[in-house]
DNA sequence: CGGCTCGGTTAACGGTGGTTAACCGTTCGG
DNA sequence: CCGAACGGTTAACCACCGTTAACCGAGCCG
């Protein structure tokens, strides 16, 4: 991954995150990295591909960073789930455009990417529902998938606020969490 | 409000939420109540303006919701949070459309639109950081307001998930929500 | 009956967007 | 030294989108 590529990337989630897919143009892309426009074809076989970049990214990071945490000896497994509140908080916080696209233009992308994409969400929420279970056992598997997403959404709505400060913003998003998850 | 009119927003409400406000066309919009494209300006002066109409809608009803039932001799001060929590669920567990596009899409409004939206936003988040006050006495302003802000975000996941019967994810909702915010 | 309003239609216009083509300077290996 | 690969540029193409114009049939009021 070339440094061009990876500064296209970071300008095109945030652009994509305030405006959205559609609102964006291939002009302002180049324009925000300083080249213009069609420039970004040497980097890229075309918009689409650039969301996708940005979205199997992020999905890549999140589940993988989620998979390390369990299965590293030095997590205690009663303590996963609070082990992955703090993950997930950690990345809501440093990257809220990834965060952003991720939960709202997943739609916009062509089949086979949107397949990878999802693919490695439901693995996401999986890892999660596998951590709750045994703080929730009264829970049926669907249920716990939608308590996941709930807790997904607390903590994703990070980037709505933003005013307190991300040591603050932090402590708060994840009690919340863990109350949500456990009570 | 003519039914053609309703008819308009409810659609059109539900285009925006599944691919975005820049991802409809006014022909999509026209197409899926039987109509084509430009019959449109009939009812409103441009794509801009029926984004308008749902959100000043939602915002409204959301807003005068919330304060009809902090007002009400029958809700106990004491439980106002309970109410509001209740409300919000009812709302967004049927109308998911209005729930979507009200969180993602104001910016996509004109000026004097987005400042009336925002105005009624931020009155309907004072309204409940007013009810939460009583019970998390320890929270700063700006501290109460992020957390409803995401109790907001834990209530609106509905959309992202919704494989549940509605009384289930009801009851899921409030619960985790009431424990986020009282923990 | 006559004309006005209402709510449609299709045609056309201007602007914009994604993509491709053609071209060019720099760098770097043989 | 030469040529190929790299990463840019501008011009052009075509499709599509939002909007306006011109037209039209059905009801309805005077």
């Amino acid at each position: 991954m070339t440094p061009r590529r990876r500064q296209i990337l970071d300008t095109a989630a945030d652009l994509f995150a305030a405006r959205g897919f559609h609102g964006v143009s291939v002009g302002d892309i180049g324009a925000a990295v300083g080249i213009s426009g069609p420039a970004l074809y040497k980097h890229f076989s075309g918009k689409e591909d650039i969301l996708g970049q940005c979205l199997l990214h992020a999905s890549e990071r999140l589940l993988e960073g989620a998979r390390a945490l369990t299965a590293a000896p030095e997590t205690p497994s009663a303590d996963a789930l609070g082990a992955l509140i703090a993950f997930h908080t950690d990345f809501a916080l440093s990257q809220p455009s990834l965060i952003v696209i991720q939960e709202r233009e997943w739609g916009s992308l062509g089949e086979q990417a949107r397949a990878q994409v999802r693919e490695r969400q439901l693995a996401y929420i999986d890892v999660w529902t596998r951590a709750l279970r045994p703080h929730r056992p009264d829970l049926t598997p669907a249920q716990a998938r939608a308590a996941v997403q709930a807790a997904f959404g607390l903590l994703n709505s990070t980037p709505h606020s933003a005013r307190l400060s991300r040591a603050t913003m932090r402590a708060l998003l994840t009690r919340m969490a863990h109350a949500a998850l456990t009570s």
